[in-house]
DNA sequence: AGCGTTGGCCAACGAGCGTTGACATGCAGG
DNA sequence: CCTGCATGTCAACGCTCGTTGGCCAACGCT
């Protein structure tokens, strides 16, 4: 019974999950192979296919995005920047799994498309928020996902040196400005 | 003879090369296949071989990254941020090339070394003829990347319809004062 | 005209991939 | 005990990939 909330091949299972995820955080959709995601979690490519059916459907097991951003509404406006950069270090640090919905956005189409929906789903609801004109949210949540995507792909996917030498506290304190005047600056 | 300036093969040569260009731009390294790209250059794969050696000469051919920064010593102080803004505007719009070495970048840890390279060479002597204190200047620079390559990531590379709906003066505009305060402004 | 060189195509190779199905093993319930 | 099901192993499939080498046609030279 596939309901049943505690199987014997659990531990199997999460190892699955937990190799596909470093995988492909690490590697991207293309080179994160079922043999070497099997081969880490140390049991046979055919039992990947068994529990997740074929690769797509073990990606869709491995990420599902969720950034829990704070309330904003309940922030102090000006507090707004300076709330969201933090929270998102915080989320990309926690595990790698925002990485790898990255990489594999970049290469593979249906990731292009999951990471739209992220966008969408939860990152305009905070500009609409925040925003005092409706009309320029998507402009404001825009320039505020370009700046925030771009910490991500420099200092998590990347990793240029200069990127990530830098210390948590100093990224918020510049950061946070730039998102705050993004949101709720007068435009320029 | 290799060196020959003008060969009968040169019209082939090229066809490879703006095939290969648009396939890396577009697929990233693994899903470019030489096949696809010998398909659209309508010649033989083995054709790609015997010109360029392997897939990563064929790469590495492709792509020969230079940004072609604007002399920023010879500009007011005030303007840098506006003019970097802007050129990297221009030179990401010109052809594919930046997206592709973007793109492959991500999945291809040869690509992410050829990235770096270009960041050092040619993004960090721009700091250092801006900024005051040369113990800045990297700091500085990876939070002006961050930035330039995040605008170029959500626009050229996933092409999120919020940020590719935004005007080229709007971009420019907005981002200006951001990439200013990164080089110029008093850490906060 | 004859010949070497260059440009191009074709068929094939070995390897790795996702995926499948047959088969062994171990644990339950009667 | 035997039966049934979940779990895991193994070998193989069809496919696509990068890459190779042999073959033919077109050209430039003397």
């Amino acid at each position: 019974m596939p309901v049943n909330p505690s199987r014997r091949s659990d531990a199997t299972r999460t190892a699955i999950l937990e190799a596909a995820r470093a995988r492909f955080a690490a590697d991207g959709y293309e080179r994160a192979t079922i043999r070497a995601i099997a081969r880490d979690a140390k049991i046979d490519p055919s039992m990947v296919m068994r529990y997740y059916g074929n690769k797509e459907g073990l990606f869709a097991a491995v990420v599902s995005p969720d950034l829990r951003l704070p309330d904003v509404a309940s922030l102090p406006r000006e507090e707004v920047g300076r709330a969201l950069v933090s929270h998102f270090l915080r989320m990309w640090e926690e595990n790698g799994e925002l990485t790898a919905i990255l990489r594999v956005g970049v290469t593979n189409p249906a990731g292009a498309e999951r990471l739209q929906k992220v966008f969408k789903d939860q990152l305009l609801p905070v500009a609409e928020a925040v925003c005092p004109d409706p009309g320029q949210v998507p402009e404001r949540a825009a320039l505020v996902v370009s700046q925030l995507l771009g910490l991500a792909l420099t200092r998590y996917v990347l990793r240029l040196p200069a990127v990530t030498a830098l210390a948590r506290e100093d990224i918020v304190a510049w950061l946070a400005p730039t998102v705050q005047r993004y949101l709720t600056a007068a435009r320029p």
